[in-house]
DNA sequence: ACGCTATATGACTAGTCGGTTATTTAACTC
DNA sequence: GAGTTAAATAACCGACTAGTCATATAGCGT
């Protein structure tokens, strides 16, 4: 088959479960215990696991705290996705500004979905 | 396992080919067997499931035009992720004329591609 | 040194993914 | 109707994923 793909931020962020983590993470830097303890339906090495795959996407940092470790967002990891998101901005409603307006529509009309233009 | 997850637009543009042929799409609407044409290293059955997955994740629209099915992105599918990324861009550079400058500087910087608008 | 705590890694497994070839569906042309 | 073209689906397969339990690594406190 494929698949020489090298692991990157696209494949990093497709699962559920490291989005949370990044989520969680974006409210400030966790010990891997701690993040652990936020996930009471997975194992410890299975967020590990997560863990890792987002230090080899370099999407976190991590430092070591005696036998911690403090796991840290860096966001510029983010950056290639964004750049990719934005190729495609334009085609959206407008400018930013319109996106934004169009985003929270969005985020308000959760129910209400009978707008078409 | 798991993977009660429902396909969503994180999973559809994880794989790299359908990266791509959002990226063509952005160029225009085409046929399924247009798309196919850009794809030769892939089979016709190959890139139907892709597209099926676009589908799905209401990232593409489907016309029918005699046996042809026209394609055409559906730009607004990728509001979820723009929104999903857009939470971090708080902890990038700065503002977004920051983060411009930023992805010059990165796109400059590392390989020169061809991204000059 | 010993045991405890914190985390990573190894080995294994069921299920999914991305790909293939073969077939089906459907509309057009003659 | 018969043949052709366009695309989707079916059936199958190897590789990979995401999870598990068990074990290893390593720093801490006594």
């Amino acid at each position: 088959m494929r698949t020489i793909v090298t692991k990157n931020v696209f494949f990093a962020i497709s699962d559920p479960t490291r989005r949370a983590v990044l989520d969680l993470l974006a409210g400030g830097s966790r010990t891997a215990g701690a993040i652990v303890a936020r996930f009471p339906r997975l194992t410890q090495p299975g967020i590990s696991k997560h863990l890792r795959v987002l230090r080899d996407t370099k999407l976190v940092d991590v430092t070591v705290r005696a036998q911690e470790r403090v796991y840290t967002i860096k966001p510029q990891g983010l950056a290639e996705l964004y750049e990719w998101v934005a190729k495609y901005q334009a085609m959206w409603p407008d400018t930013l500004e319109a996106l934004e307006r169009y985003l929270d529509a969005r985020a308000a009309g959760e129910k209400a979905r009978r707008k078409k233009r």
